[in-house]
DNA sequence: CTCATAACATTACGGGGCGTAACGTAATAT
DNA sequence: ATATTACGTTACGCCCCGTAATGTTATGAG
């Protein structure tokens, strides 16, 4: 056991210069395994030992890749997840669409009952947390904010916009109902919540906002004169 | 172990009509004392153990009420959950921001870290997950879904609208930034996003319409030409 | 070749929490 | 008086986590 430092030598990714080198297929087979259990388990009753069983390895094995249960899924997901295209027609319609199907598409390839629990897993420690959002939750998000911003510069969005409300009021309804699975979320749905938020949905808003002043004075006080 | 057929007298309700009677009090101490473990330490970190210390109750005392965690958890949150009003003062814009603080404070009374697990671990039982649904899915729903319909039926709102899709979009943006908490959910960004939404954040929405038939000759095929 | 190092498989362990059982006692209905 | 059920106490079986111990095997350094 000795004093190496901080730095630990059991973690994926840094390898020690001397003894026995680590069998590389064993970190592939058990991501592997990892996935296939998750999709037919789910993450709560996802046991390390199942999935060294499946993958023909040992739990010492799997322990001195990942710390813990929550970065080897963590890991194993991040496979599953590849670079987010941005598509980038000068359809700002058009690149909407597809960018929230981005988001649809991550969501599909991770089965339902496995993005929650592992999140209120992770969010206990905010070491985890941190690897959690940036492994799964930033990158959809970044694409579909790469093409907000396009959209804007474009002049095709008002320059005024809150970017980051536009962008978690598309991205939160895909993982509401991917949540709740009270309403499915298909392509014509995206559509219209693009075609919503884009195009508003009353018949006639300045008038809206005119009586709103009218009654309350001040827009400000909406919420206060309830 | 007599076998008195499928209704358990073990549960919260049906009490037997012979034999000690349960003290009520126990039932009320234990909720409160759910309530104070949860906000403390949230649902992960809750035991039924550390709930019955608190208590003055056991363990056996708790299941003869609630068959799991799960019910229990449900049952004490239940109770901070009142009834959701729904003002109705004719004034669109104001119902609808003060509908939609009604979520913000469903959540706010209900700590970070609570309801994620707790849905994660009722999802896996049917039975489970249409409770959770019921108590605390459906009530902060029903009544931002009533404005919308009083709205409509006002005319300040489109008639085709997909009256669900705009309940969700409003209410995932506040589950969404209350679960992940990378973004405040304050009332000027309720006010915002109910504006964005009643209003549209396009510059010239028809013209972006225009353009997009112009691309791909029918808007149903966006998703398809990326 | 020899030695240090570390991964490997196997086995076992300590720990925590769930949900239940066993037992004696207390309270209520008939 | 008797049956029934709640109560507290204690203990149990179960499952799974994450780690430790042990002997063996593969590699780099000298």
């Amino acid at each position: 056991m000795g004093r190496l430092g901080l730095v630990q030598p059991r973690q994926e990714g840094r390898a020690p210069r001397t003894g026995r080198p680590r069998d590389p297929q064993i970190g592939r087979t058990v991501l592997d395994a990892t996935l296939a259990v998750l999709d037919e388990a789910g993450y709560t009753r996802l046991t390390i030992e199942e999935v060294a069983r499946r993958a023909g390895a040992t739990k010492p094995a799997i322990y001195r890749r990942w710390p813990d249960r929550r970065r080897l899924v963590l890991a194993a997901l991040a496979t599953r997840l590849g670079t987010a295209r941005t598509p980038d027609t000068g359809c700002t319609l058009c690149d909407l669409n597809e960018g929230i199907n981005v988001f649809v598409a991550a969501f599909r390839r991770i089965r339902p009952g496995v993005l929650e629990p592992l999140f209120a897993d992770c969010a206990a420690e905010p070491e985890a947390r941190e690897t959690f959002m940036t492994t799964l939750f930033d990158p959809p998000r970044a694409a579909v904010a790469e093409m907000i911003e396009r959209a804007v510069a474009r002049g095709d969005l008002r320059a005024d916009l809150d970017r980051e409300l536009v962008l978690d009021m598309l991205g939160s309804l895909v993982h509401y109902r991917a949540l709740f699975g009270h309403a499915p979320i298909t392509g014509d749905q995206v559509e219209s919540a693009v075609e919503a938020v884009l195009g508003g949905i009353a018949t006639d808003y300045p008038a809206l906002l005119a009586h709103s002043r009218e009654v309350a004075g001040d827009p400000r006080t909406h919420a206060a004169h309830g």
